[in-house]
DNA sequence: TTTGACGTTGACGCCGACGTCAGGTCCTAC
DNA sequence: GTAGGACCTGACGTCGGCGTCAACGTCAAA
């Protein structure tokens, strides 16, 4: 397969299929003539990568779990990278699950216009009493998993503070 | 108060506080010397504003979503707005949500060692044949609301792609 | 009145995952 | 053999939310 037929089934551009590479994410066979050819775990492989990023991590540590990929052998280390990282990923959501409260607090006092819609606004969630200890459970909703955009689909997460 | 105290409060850096003003975010009266002075309210606007970026959105929406949330009065393309991030941060949501589960089967490779250990690591969630159409539930995990580390709480999501 | 903590504007830097040219090469179908 | 689509390398651009330095002004306590 070369490189073209690998980014569009794995719905990425031809670009970062040689980012990827030039970051040893992803490997590539040449033709004599120089020109890059996968074998069709490429795809897979790509849309793991995806994944990945999508999650906020960056390529460096992408990079560190690789043998771990290829080998199935987890070094410890590694075991502790993707502990953290799926800790990370946790907090993250129970970080956005706050920004959609406050959101559809939004859009229920724009809803229906009320004079005292202020206080309402300022109630629940992000305190003024600087503890952050809401025992937040992420809510059961069905997520409402309908066809969304393709090209919203690989939206991502990232920036560490500090 | 001053810009200072603001920042600490809210927890975050007076030059962030510097720059939502430049955005348009956030306003403050002057002392006669130039010196910024904001109302006890600031604090709770800053961490709204602090949570919508953390979920992704930019300044600009932000700054669209601004009149909404000083009036309480909901223009209709604020309303859609918000309706759209709303569902943006939803479908972010299950991408974090494939993404650590593809960490957990990592994960679960790496401590069990076993030769077969590739075809594990492919078998569900991003699957080869194109549909998506896993109907995944955002999984009703405890999230384990414990003490996270304070510089990590602010981690952000963000990115679109093409 | 002095001192030193706190504030001001302005400007440049950064990072990361690519987008996007430019100028050339390869491959394959006709 | 040739057209034209796909591919190559190299290099610079982008975007956003600040960090950070410089050079200077304010303000309250001692």
């Amino acid at each position: 397969m070369r490189i073209g037929e690998v980014a569009s089934r794995a719905g990425v551009s031809t670009r970062a299929l040689r980012y990827y590479e030039e970051q040893g994410l992803l490997t590539s066979e040449r033709t004599g003539g120089g020109q890059r050819v996968y074998p069709d775990s490429a795809v897979e492989r790509v849309r793991l990568i995806q994944q990945l990023f999508a999650a906020g991590l960056p390529s460096r540590t992408v990079l560190r779990l690789m043998p771990c990929i290829e080998t199935g052998q987890g070094s410890p280390e590694a075991f502790a990278l993707m502990a953290a990282e799926r800790e990370r990923i946790t907090a993250l959501m129970t970080d956005l699950t706050a920004a959609r409260d406050a959101l559809d607090r939004m859009i229920d006092i724009a809803n229906h216009p009320t004079p005292e819609h202020c206080p309402a606004l300022r109630e629940p969630a992000w305190s003024p009493y600087d503890g952050a200890a809401e025992a937040a459970g992420v809510d059961p909703q069905p997520v409402e998993a309908g066809p969304r955009a393709p090209e919203l689909a690989l939206a991502g997460a990232g920036r560490r503070t500090r």
